[in-house]
DNA sequence: CGAAAAATAATCCAAATGCGTAATTGTTTT
DNA sequence: AAAACAATTACGCATTTGGATTATTTTTCG
């Protein structure tokens, strides 16, 4: 099988050794690039003849960091496989990291194996290898995303009447009293009457703001 | 240090047989409780004097799955982990059991280092662990997520001008052409024209309808 | 500068709306 | 069964709004 290209990207020259040395054990690894800074590397990648299969990227880097880098290099290689590297496990970049297209987010202190084991995650499995503490990040960050989703529509339950929710379906279609009454068979006057009820219940007394209601507490 | 008490759930004998298997190799581990099903692990946990620190939960059970059973569990034993053991990667129950509060999903093929690994990241570092399709899921749902959040805010740039949109900010919080106009020191006539170019503009013919594409786009 | 775009202002008319009042029906409480 | 209450229905009147049109002033930009 061909061999793995990989390319490592730190500012740091001696944190670009450390992991050289920790990817070097493994025959099946070529190290094809070696670059100290975002910039550096995507004119790197503009030179290159063939691209890396997959990228180590440092996060913490001054010119330009490893997330921007990632979503430059993604528009233009969307085939190349991002591993972040990062010492903090910082909740926000992490999902900008991930939001930007890495393919896995790996603390400074991985293992040997556990580098080994990433590469082939990604690389034969099409896993997105994370560090304990992310997958712990992205558990939770799902859990509260699904709760999130889940809230707003069980707790705010409506004070109207079904009848007062049909008009305030109707309306918050942009209906006029005069349709609304004709979908309902009833009278354009009831409607109306309806509507002085609505405003009363919640507390408004104009269309826009029953609507506006409605539509945050997701009546409609 | 204490053994790490744990738990095995599923209907099948044989696949709490190579779990057991898997996992006796390891000295620190000690298996507390085997049930062949969620009711039964209830039941079990109930009688249990001390409970144990990991189950291992199988999701396709017939009287009662997985998720469900982790679901009654966690809310009586918040302080157990639960790592989910499934031969299918379905998206959907993916993430209800992480909303259930599954700590953990592997698949049912996983090596015994893998299982050690798990074990091991659950107790020891916090972390989640997921088989590699697992964890490209979790990846995924997060960047859906995120640009689920942030598309309607970035991509639907208003139309209208700076003027119009004050008019709009205005309608939005339920207020009169009238009240409009003095707020922003114009004549009621020109609200109304700028109401029409609006209409105009997004394709609208009344309040309601302009309100509610500016709330739905983010742009008040 | 000069053309184009945006903001301002006004008028007339028809339609839609908000507000007060009130009758009818159905349900719950006493 | 009577009383109390909420929900639904209905009408008239004054105000607000939407549509069509015209025109002046400011701003913007080539």
């Amino acid at each position: 099988m061909e061999k793995c290209r990989i390319a490592l990207v730190d500012d740091k020259p001696y944190n670009v050794q450390v992991l050289a040395e920790k990817l070097g054990s493994n025959p099946a690894y070529e190290i094809v690039s070696t670059t100290y800074g975002g910039l550096a590397f995507l004119e790197a990648l503009k030179t290159m003849d063939q691209a890396p299969d997959l990228v180590f990227m440092d996060i913490d880097m001054p010119d330009l960091n490893g997330i921007e880098t990632v979503q430059r290099a993604k528009s233009t290689h969307p085939d190349i496989h991002f591993l972040m590297i990062t010492v903090f496990d910082d909740e926000e970049r992490v999902f900008q990291a991930i939001q930007a297209g890495a393919s896995g987010y790996l603390l400074k202190d991985e293992s040997i194996s556990g580098l080994h084991k990433a590469v082939d995650d990604v690389l034969n499995y099409g896993g997105a290898p994370m560090s304990p503490s992310i997958a712990r990040k992205a558990f939770q960050y799902i859990q509260r995303m699904q709760l999130a989703a889940a809230t707003a529509s069980i707790v705010n339950e409506s004070p109207l009447s079904a009848r007062e929710m049909d008009i305030l379906a109707g309306l918050s279609e942009g209906k006029s009293y005069m349709i609304i009454a004709e979908k309902l068979f009833i009278s354009p006057h009831t409607v109306r009457k309806h509507m002085t009820n609505i405003y009363e219940k919640l507390h408004v007394n104009s269309k826009v703001e029953a609507v506006r209601m409605a539509l945050e507490k997701k009546w409609v």
